[in-house]
DNA sequence: CGCTGCTTTGAAGCCCTTCAAACCAGGTGG
DNA sequence: CCACCTGGTTTGAAGGGCTTCAAAGCAGCG
């Protein structure tokens, strides 16, 4: 039953706190069949009940939020690896919308089994409380990208981010990854048009730092990357806490 | 030793689920004795390792990151009944700081007591996972602001949330509260300038929409602040969800 | 009564948006 | 095999919302 890609989830997790061989086999063991959603796909939207949440296995997708007039803020880009909603086992329905940028193959848990497992296993479920805190904490770094960083800023930290993330699941080195999304999409991370995302990117691209194309990310040049974005990891907690 | 401001707290938890009088008086046991901090107190900053969480008794307190340049972004505002660090029990320490903005009597939960009473109670726990978790969901809508909507319809959305969450601790009216800071301060929370924030301020008091003035917000007219900002209330959850 | 911090106003400039159109690659069907 | 279509990318030109810089006004307080 339990998909290899969970592998990568626990990677996620050990590397911020120590999971026993019995917490291991408890995550394993909720762990739905997967499936596969194609890309573009609305699968969550704001107040639907929900009785599960969303491991994501493979893909990008994105939390985002709709405004009259069309216009979207996408809050957070999700990759392999990541619980794309845990935090609808404790809000019953989310306030915003889940929808896959790339295919996706996830795996659904149920909240009976989350309930179960953190009651049963306390520390599981406080290490499970801190990764909701973790996406609030990526959170607000893009209130402070979007409230205070300038456009080519926005773009160089998520950017980095990235990098970071997709990092910890072996998904990226440090010259480069797969980000196989538009530039609308990367728009509606940044709150900026699409027009100027992409002029944007030119001018990373011509500064030789970076360049976002067919899909791929290519650094050349990480230091000026993390120079321009004020990139400070810190907020992605990369090490083991205290127990 | 329980401090009647904890009141607040409970009511404000008591909007979302049903609290116990075994839970309450186990909140109740917890709360040590409260304390006085003077305003523009920064009494957490980044790194610093935390043992216990700070409820907040009475005033206006914030979360901010500082960027180079001196200049901060504000991710959050607090008022009386909310926990303002809750999620420094699974995170051990903050990505961020936090300040003062009034005189804020607060009380210190330490961890300690947090873990025995979530372990024990388990729905208490999830109650306050929850509450860390409609944290993130005030993030994610100050993304939208800061990200899509314009200045003023920034300023009509804090001000359209404020009123909310401290009509909810019963501190706001359906015609203004008080909110004693100033517009250096707001403009940190909107991802604007002092100056730029001035003149939103001018608009909507000239638009006889609402007023702010001696640190009180006065509102008189409530529906259209309310569009002008398209608040939709629906994130800050304010029904109560099934147990 | 003059300091100090906050608010208010003016004028100029810039970053990003808006509008418009050309370009380009991949996929489809004639 | 190429013409066509479609969705994404790129570029140009003009405009506007917010910033920057500067200074005046104002209230509270020692």
């Amino acid at each position: 039953m339990s998909h290899p890609a969970i592998d990568l989830h626990l990677r996620k997790l050990r590397l911020r706190d120590d999971i026993s061989a019995e917490e291991e086999s408890a995550i394993r063991a909720v762990v739905s069949e997967s499936e596969l959603l194609p890309p573009d796909t609305v699968f969550i939207r704001p107040g639907q009940e929900l009785t599960s949440s969303t491991l994501l296995l493979d893909g990008i997708l994105c939390r985002f939020k709709d405004l009259s007039g069309g216009q979207r803020q996408i809050t957070e880009l999700h990759v392999a690896g990541d619980f794309a909603d845990l935090h609808s086992f404790t809000l019953k329905h989310l306030d915003h919308s889940l929808m896959t940028l790339t295919p996706c193959r996830i795996a659904r848990v149920s909240h009976e089994a989350l309930r179960r497992i953190t009651e049963g296993l306390p520390h599981l479920g406080r290490v499970y409380w801190f990764l909701t805190n973790l996406d609030a904490c990526i959170h607000r770094e893009w209130e402070v990208s979007l409230g205070r960083r300038s456009a080519i800023q926005r773009a160089a930290h998520l950017f980095c981010e990235l990098r970071t993330r997709l990092g910890v699941v072996g998904l990226a080195r440090a010259d480069g990854f797969a980000l196989p999304i538009t530039q609308s999409v990367l728009a509606e991370c940044l709150g900026l048009t699409p027009v100027h995302v992409n002029r944007v990117l030119k001018e990373l691209r011509e500064r030789g730092i970076v360049e976002f194309r067919a899909g791929q990310v290519t650094i050349s040049d990480g230091p000026a990357l993390e120079t321009i974005a004020e990139f400070d990891p810190a907020y992605l907690y990369l090490e083991k806490r205290a127990r």
